[in-house]
DNA sequence: TATGAAGTGGGAAAAAGTGGGAAACCCCAG
DNA sequence: CTGGGGTTTCCCACTTTTTCCCACTTCATA
């Protein structure tokens, strides 16, 4: 499981290297892709063969129109981009990738479950603390709704 | 059962060792996760695959795709750590936890019946001054439940 | 007062992260 | 075809961080 968080440099190359401890799992070959509120995914090949079943497929959760669906299709899938982990952990990041999630010089990496997430940091910041105030909130809800159980 | 309280340091290396009577139960590999008002919440991994499962995305769904569940996967799975009990007893808390619980150099060690918790010592003083006050009040309220059940 | 266990601190070795140069490759102009 | 300029890839080297190990201190107990 990727857990964690990670501020690494983005050299003048567009190389930026992995943390060492998801290295293992992630294998020699992933798949970067635009994510959700400015950051980027990262998959394992696995991973995105999961993911992208059930994208391709009408009885995923994708609900919304089907308009909807192939705007959200194309940026997944057009601007995705197959990366070698190189010798030493490194990835290379797109430059176009690199523009759409406002990345400079330094980028947190985010292990969140099955897929890691590569944020500009100053942005990853500001989410997190979003983020710590909506945990306790969620947290009751949970509660609550285990209470109902 | 976790049970007691123990003040340890926290030194420069950012190590705290955990207090001996804990060991055995904790096993060599632990999670650190942020917990509730304001503290750093330890589980042995059967514990928190436990928690992992109950409260992370369910399998099989592209949880992404909902921005609550990804505020919370984020702050669940990337404010995470995994951290290997050392040979004499210590673990290591990653600097990012640190900030989040305002540990410096001194924290407090709760067990708490399957998890430790991990608190700023004056932060958990205030609380359990608190706590102690709103024991009685709790225990009429605790009680009343019980009797509606 | 000796003995052992627990907690704390610090130095040295190993690993991780970063930067940069040289070789290989590609594309285009001559 | 051929040569030059620019990229990309590969590899090496430096720096920083982490890990591992040992030693000291304190406190409780015999």
């Amino acid at each position: 499981m990727l857990i964690g968080e990670y501020i690494h440099t983005i050299d003048e190359k567009n190389r930026m290297s992995l943390p060492a401890k998801f290295r293992k799992e992630l294998g020699k070959k992933i798949i970067i892709t635009p994510g959700l509120d400015q950051c980027l995914f990262v998959f394992t090949l696995k991973e995105w063969e999961k993911v992208s079943e059930r994208l391709g497929s009408n009885e995923g959760d994708l609900s919304f129109l089907k308009s909807d669906q192939r705007t959200f299709n194309r940026n997944m899938f057009g601007q995705a981009s197959e990366a070698e982990v190189d010798s030493i952990g490194r990835i290379l990041i797109p430059d176009f990738l690199k523009e759409r999630a406002k990345l400079k010089n330094t980028g947190a990496i985010v292990g969140v479950q099955d897929r890691l997430e590569i944020w500009n940091d100053k942005i990853w910041l500001e989410y997190k603390k979003k983020a710590e105030k909506q945990a306790e909130v969620l947290a009751e809800k949970l509660a609550k709704k285990e209470d109902d159980d």
